[in-house]
RNA sequence: GCGACUGUAGUCUAGUGGUUAGGACUGGAGCUUCCCAAGCUUCAAGCGCGGGUUCGAAUCCCGCCAGUCGCACCA
């Protein structure tokens, strides 16, 4: 199995860890070890670079991983992420008890309290719609962390955020204000999420602390059909999976101005669909017949949503194409929402039009993105393993070999790894033959080696030795920074 | 959360009531002027956790934790 190996890899050399081992672990939560701490920050300027630049009133902000009810009350989340479930006694299935309820008595659940489910479901003798055994005690079910703020008596509930998203909601107002009113306006947030998932399977694919990247875009809705540089992309074919392709499999490559003219796509939000696939076959390097958006249908996508499409990658190690991120037309719901719940005006007031600012969304599961670079990159070459990653994400930019222990190679070793360290990460090694040593960089994605022999005492020379190809070429120990 | 199966160094694996728990790979130190996993010496590292049965448990029983698969869940 191809994760088992990627696992492998993953503990051996210091990606992750599963969380509080010694403790015999915590199902859904992972650690980064120095490697992986080193490949997902890498990932998230990688991010930063190309998502912030789309627009110079883009910007990176902070917000805090804990906030009070009442702003999930706002977002909905209190709403939507509450689930009242009732177990079957006999097999053990479960279900939505407020579905149950709708469904047998014809009448609205809604709002209801779970006593009051739980006498409904007994005195009408609902039974299992699986096996018709008898229907257990209703019990909410959260999708959210909730905790107590302050000291026992007088604590507030509050939650760990279910998506870093709501952040940006919140200082919209202060955000908006200090860049000095204008739209669009694009405030990004890389950080932790919180879900408390029922049963987090599939490995690190569905984690219960997870890492968000995602950029929230303020804009006017009358502009969404235009966007000022949609013609630096119109004819980029986007690799597009629409509904009515579901039943045969395939992926369209449609250009951008036949998705604007033919499916009558915005081009606002179009233009983003480009960047986005930019970033994964340009920055990423992901081979382009693994990457595709997929629509998402009606029963599927959040109410809120008026577009919808998901950014899939074909991942072997999780049996096919899988979710990256998303691509979100939330129209406005979040600050509506907002203003609703606080009471507070979320609208602005642009030369003399009033309106509440819509948002696109720029959705991605950080930590499911760093697993599918390895999954893609990773092969086994029988006699050698290797994650060939793109440069920009490799954890080290260049092994540094003495190619022998001795005295002056290695103190001229340490000085190109000193002068190197300014720029980049690289890693110093010096034990073992040079071929194990190449190796052992293969295997955790270093693109290139530097070796330092007896030649380079003489002329000043070294050996850049290539990841993919093996290749080796020698330049100037002054050069070698053109070179990797 | 339910059911089935599973859990021996970092990895793979031998061991079915009495073993100094064995091996391979990996890792560390050293030898070899060493450019693609050579070899030699040497070191480190393990029975998921907790109870119970027994004179004695990696081995049998129970609970927990974790993993795989199926069901449910995935706003």
């Amino acid at each position: 199995m191809k994760s088992d190996e990627i696992m492998d890899v993953a503990l051996r050399r210091g990606f992750i860890f599963p969380s509080s081992e010694i403790y015999g672990g915590f199902s859904g939560f992972y650690d980064y070890g120095h490697l992986g701490t080193l490949m997902r920050r890498k990932w998230e300027d990688a991010w930063r670079k190309h998502y912030l630049r789309l627009n110079s009133n883009f910007f990176e902000i902070d917000a805090t991983n804990i906030m009070p009810k009442n702003v999930f009350v706002g977002s909905g989340h209190i709403e939507n992420f509450n689930d009242p479930l009732t177990e079957c006694g006999k097999c053990h299935s479960r279900f939505r008890a407020d579905h149950l309820i709708e469904e047998f008595l014809e009448r609205s659940a809604e709002g209801m309290a779970t006593d009051e489910m739980s006498k409904l479901l007994k005195e009408n003798s609902i039974p299992c719609p699986k096996c018709g055994g008898q229907l257990l005690d209703v019990k909410m079910f959260n999708m959210m962390f909730e905790i107590s703020v302050g000291s026992t008596g007088e604590s507030e509930v509050a939650y760990l955020r279910p998506e870093t998203a709501q952040g940006a909601f919140l200082t919209f107002k202060r955000s908006f204000n200090t860049l000095r009113g204008k739209l669009p306006m694009g405030l990004a947030i890389v950080g932790r999420a919180y879900r408390n998932e029922i049963s987090p399977r599939q490995g690190f694919y569905r984690l219960r602390e997870f890492n968000q990247a995602e950029l929230q875009i303020f804009f006017d809705p009358d502009t969404i059909e235009d966007h000022p540089n949609f013609d630096s992309i119109k004819d980029v074919k986007l690799r597009m999976f629409p509904l009515q392709n579901r039943s045969t499999g395939e992926v369209d490559d449609i250009t951008a101005s036949d998705l604007n003219k033919n499916y009558g796509i915005p081009k606002f939000y179009i233009y983003h669909l480009a960047k986005i696939q930019e970033f994964y076959l340009d920055k990423m390097k992901f081979p382009r017949e693994l990457f595709r958006f997929r629509e998402l249908s009606a029963d599927e996508r959040a109410f809120y949503n008026k577009i919808h499409w998901d950014v899939e990658v074909y991942t072997e190690s999780l049996g096919g194409y899988k979710e990256m991120g998303g691509l979100h037309y939330r129209t406005d719901h979040d600050l509506g929402g907002h203003q609703n719940a606080s009471g507070e005006k979320l609208d602005v007031n642009i030369e003399g039009k009033k309106f509440i600012p819509h948002v696109l969304e720029l959705s991605f599961g950080v930590d499911r993105n760093f697993w599918t670079l390895l999954d893609v990159f990773y092969k086994d070459e029988g006699d050698r393993k290797v994650i060939s990653l793109p440069k920009v994400v490799a954890p080290f930019r260049a092994g540094i070999f003495p190619l022998q222990k001795k005295g002056d190679l290695e103190k001229v070793a340490k000085n190109v790894y000193d002068s190197l360290s300014e720029c980049y990460d690289v890693f110093y090694d010096d034990s073992g033959s040079i071929g194990r040593r190449y190796r052992r960089q293969d295997e955790i994605g270093t693109p290139f080696g530097v070796t330092i022999d007896f030649q380079t005492l003489e002329d000043n020379t070294v050996t850049i030795r290539e990841r993919d190809s093996m290749d080796q070429h020698r330049v100037k120990i002054e050069d070698i920074w053109k070179n990797i």
